[in-house]
DNA sequence: GCGGGTGTGGCAACCGGTTGACAGTGATGC
DNA sequence: GCATCACTGTCAACCGGTTGCCACACCCGC
């Protein structure tokens, strides 16, 4: 039997050491390409380049070059080559490629939480630029920790061509290493001397806070985030310098988690803080006070407006609708993988932070002043 | 135990050639472990198990034999070696394991689309299990279509271990063609001859459409989804044999497709049946719908009361908030996972379906029939 | 006709593990 | 005391591509 490669009857647990450990979830796309050969029973018996080679009458080495280094080969030998490859309906072996060049056409993506609806348009931007330029993305979780996210990014450099750190915990000098081993780009932070892709935070937050001050607000509280999160500082800054221009006062209210529940906790905050406008982290932090402030019977926005951050997923699912500063993240995602797969292939720029542009969704959950 | 570490990080790109295409988004997930040696640096040069073969002064393989199996060198010889691995903050190479062996210790995951909340939980559950058994998940899209998704399929197969199929859309014949090639779970859909792990509905649903006729209403309609939606029909079917036994009118409207969107659209069809109650196919239209009836004037749940399914990220953020048919996804995805793991390392049972209990998660869309 | 340049293909040595076959060792059995 | 056997470790041949180096052809110009 020609060589059968090892079929899969392994066993073997393989179960996990005393250090490390860790799984991944991988998500493939296809693109196009149909499999090539008709009927399912292809199935198994993979061909590789030296079947190729005795088809085609040449050396597995020149099959080799034919497949992966345009213009090396003839053109007739080219032809005669994809002709057996068609044939046998050949498909590289990624691990054989990997194992010499060391090269892996992966790029790592690491987010703090897989769940997380923020990173998921990421993922998907990040997913689809590299699928166009036939690279597999990988994605990592840090459990939300600084440690572990660090653990994790030495392990996952091991095995991808470079890496993509979203909203990273980690500080500063990490990354900057990790950056000195292989291509790094940052996304939702500045990282000195680091490519970084951040949404340019000013445009989005002028239009909300003028929008609230156009209303009749006078009074603006800010809900911030995590105290390590370089995002929820730009935020909180950003806030404050549209506020002082339009002539807004403004307080900033602490959240003990950026979720729906610490939403619903910060409420008590929001009431005696005596604001009529509200500006969150983001925008599971809105969801959750406007549940609650509405079930103390407050009216939105009659009596209280509330505006989110990021525009996720199911943000216009609530009654009314989230008013939010939409972060374009599918379009960081799209950027930062851009980025890093230029600078793979050597058209690396210096290391510049790329900015895009943040925007008011304006939507239900915000208006005019209550006239008190 | 001791041995083994593989750290497979891995995620394969599966890349390819000039056929081909595609790419993955795998997501890792840190377990505990430090990453071994102190400092920083220890960075790129990766050792081998050359390079602790020298340490220990043995043999290369006898390091490889240490290291995965278990038992099959001495003690003494075992700890020598481990000594100089941590050393040498040893990773395995998964590639140079692959290669030889086709293990890959990665498990694949198709799903009809990423960003689609219902598969979230599954992607996250058998993402956990596979952690804990220290193998990659491989997480890839089908973009909704049986063609695709098959090729996918093929081409995923080639390097992981086994499949996992969420909803899948193929034919029955393709999925048992992929089954007979390497260990394959099948999710939400029963498939003669291949494990499957499947919701069991009618729990969830007597618990509804007994609420449903307890609160009065006498005719419900019921949203369908996608035609060739295996799910879809069992859900029909469940509605169906729960209403008769309950003494319910029941009648079937088509939807366009399973979004918000169509929710939306089919909020017409929905008005015009007269029913007092609805059931949707999934969440995102029962969303839609209710967000099109809210703005028709209908007040939810007194004049009309909706029950969506599945129960994904969000359904509580609409108000009323969305009562729900609950499919526990997330065990789902473990115990596919669960199986998948099993059938590869041979403590295979039979293909047996499994199911999963599905219950009524009750909220505010629903409630008494409105005095007519 | 000869030296030099360029375009092509072959050879063989990797990449880093895995594994079947086998040899050396010491223990055990009779 | 010798054959048997279980236990350990070594040897070497893979897995399937990649790539540096070289050889051979062929074309060119002089």
């Amino acid at each position: 039997m020609t060589e059968s490669r090892a079929s899969r009857v392994s066993a073997i647990a393989a179960d996990g050491s005393d250090l490390h450990a860790g799984s991944a979830v991988s998500a493939e796309v296809n693109s196009a390409a149909s499999s090539g050969a008709k009927k399912g029973r292809t199935g198994k018996a993979n061909s590789t380049i030296y079947d190729i080679a005795k088809v085609a009458g040449v050396n597995p080495s020149t099959v080799s070059r034919a497949l992966s280094k345009p213009g090396r080969v003839s053109a007739k030998t080219q032809k005669l080559i994809e002709k057996a490859a068609a044939e046998l309906n050949y498909q590289v072996n990624p691990f054989a490629r990997a194992l010499p060049t060391g090269r892996t056409n992966t790029i790592g993506l690491i987010v703090a939480d897989i769940t997380n609806p923020t990173f998921f348009d990421i993922i998907r931007g990040a997913q689809a630029t590299g699928n166009v330029r036939d690279y597999t993305l990988v994605l990592a979780e840090s459990a939300e920790s600084g440690a572990t996210e660090l653990t994790v990014a030495r392990r996952l450099m091991s095995t991808a061509d470079g890496l993509i750190l979203a909203s990273p915990r980690m500080n500063d000098a990490d990354i900057r290493s990790l950056f000195a081993d292989k291509p790094v780009v940052v996304i939702n932070r500045e990282v000195e001397g680091v490519p970084c892709v951040i949404p340019d935070v000013r445009k989005g937050i002028g239009e909300a806070v003028r929008s609230i001050a156009a209303n009749g607000h006078k009074k603006l509280a800010f809900v911030a985030g995590p105290a390590q999160s370089w995002m929820s500082a730009r935020r909180w800054e950003g806030v404050q310098e549209a506020c002082e221009w339009s002539g807004v006062e403004v307080i900033r209210l602490e959240s003990t988690k950026p979720t729906v529940d610490g939403g619903r906790q910060v409420a008590r905050d929001v009431l005696s803080s005596g604001a009529s406008a509200v500006m969150t982290y983001n925008d599971l932090l809105a969801i959750g006070l406007m549940q609650e402030l509405q079930a103390a019977g407050l009216d939105i926005p009659d009596q209280i407006s509330i505006i989110g951050f990021d525009d996720i997923f199911g943000a216009d699912f609530t009654t009314p609708p989230l008013t939010t500063v939409r972060s374009p993240l599918e379009a960081c995602g799209k950027a930062a993988a851009a980025r890093l797969l230029d600078l793979l292939h050597g058209n690396g720029e210096l290391a510049r932070t790329l900015q895009v542009e943040t925007q008011l969704v304006l939507r239900g959950s915000s208006g005019r002043s209550p006239a008190r």
